[in-house]
DNA sequence: CAGTATCCTGTCCGATACTG
DNA sequence: CAGTATCGGACAGGATACTG
């Protein structure tokens, strides 16, 4: 962990990604959300190797996204558990979910959301709490340096304004 | 790439990760969504080594998240901009940005959304399109098997409904 | 069943030097 | 400026054996 180089360490993606970013881990949550709790149940979903799962684990529980829970002693044994930073991070999932099944999918989606009093598929998409509409909407919203932002990141967006700007005049 | 294991390459989730799984490509498309496109904007913003750069950069493009663009001859050099694709990805950086916005950083938020027009803070929330409610509830929405789930999703979801059925009449 | 302990390999990534 | 070429190290990840 803590890949991120001094550049990148204020801004929140990349942070993010500290703690998510190996390959395994985001698929071990997954299984987290499909309820999965104990060792041998994740090694025989994912096909990994019990090292790699014992470290990913430990890797999880200690970025606070699962937590441990004993339910045998002798020999003691735990089950993971999603914490609400754990279960915070479903937002980012299903848009990973949905973004693989627009485009990498051509067979049909092999996974989908669906309302559970109708079982009818479900389109998630990112909007503004407030007024509903879509962020991703270009030309009403837009990412800006926060109270916290560094010079670095205060850099990055100064650069963008000025390239718009030259975009527009040119 | 292809890190899939056979076990998950039916899962989208799993897909995704397969394009833009390494650590770098996904602040390499941050850059991009500020408005990067040249080789040398992107090494100063990221301070990436340029072998790697190179590397991932043509991974994104083979992905068809980035597409080149020449604007000189003699040498030929190019500029990257985003596909379609690539722009769809936004959603997954927003819910990573304001995940990490929630639990990684304890000094105030370094990069936020905000409504252009007012300079308004904006809070992204993952909703069901139509309806509008968020799709994170989970006493509301679920994942399940779509069309082209094949046995091992199948099986996941089995494994899923029959442990819910535990708990419940336990 | 739930892991730990070892060993090995691939490759992600960094540093640096070089080119038109 | 926009990369390519090379070298090396660290570590994610795989295979396997072992334990209570």
């Amino acid at each position: 962990m803590q890949r991120t180089s001094f550049e990148n360490m204020n801004c929140p993606i990349a942070r993010s990604l500290d703690r998510v970013g190996e390959w395994w881990s985001i698929l071990i949550l997954r299984d987290a959300f499909y309820g999965l709790t104990r060792f041998d149940e994740f090694q025989k979903s994912l096909n990994i190797a019990p090292n790699m799962l014992s470290r990913r684990l430990a890797g999880l529980v200690e970025e606070g996204l699962l937590e441990k829970r004993p339910y045998q002693d002798k020999p003691l044994r735990h089950e993971y558990f999603l914490t609400e930073r754990g279960r915070d991070f479903r937002p980012v999932m299903l848009a990973l979910l949905a973004w693989g099944n627009r485009h990498f999918a051509p067979e049909g989606e092999a996974v989908i959301v669906t309302e559970r009093a109708t079982g009818e598929r479900v389109e998630p998409v990112l909007v503004d709490r407030a007024s509903g509409r879509p962020v991703t909407d270009e030309a009403l919203f837009e990412t800006a340096p926060g109270p916290a932002a560094d010079e670095t990141t205060r850099a990055r967006f100064t650069r963008r304004d000025a390239k718009r700007e030259t975009l527009s005049t040119s």
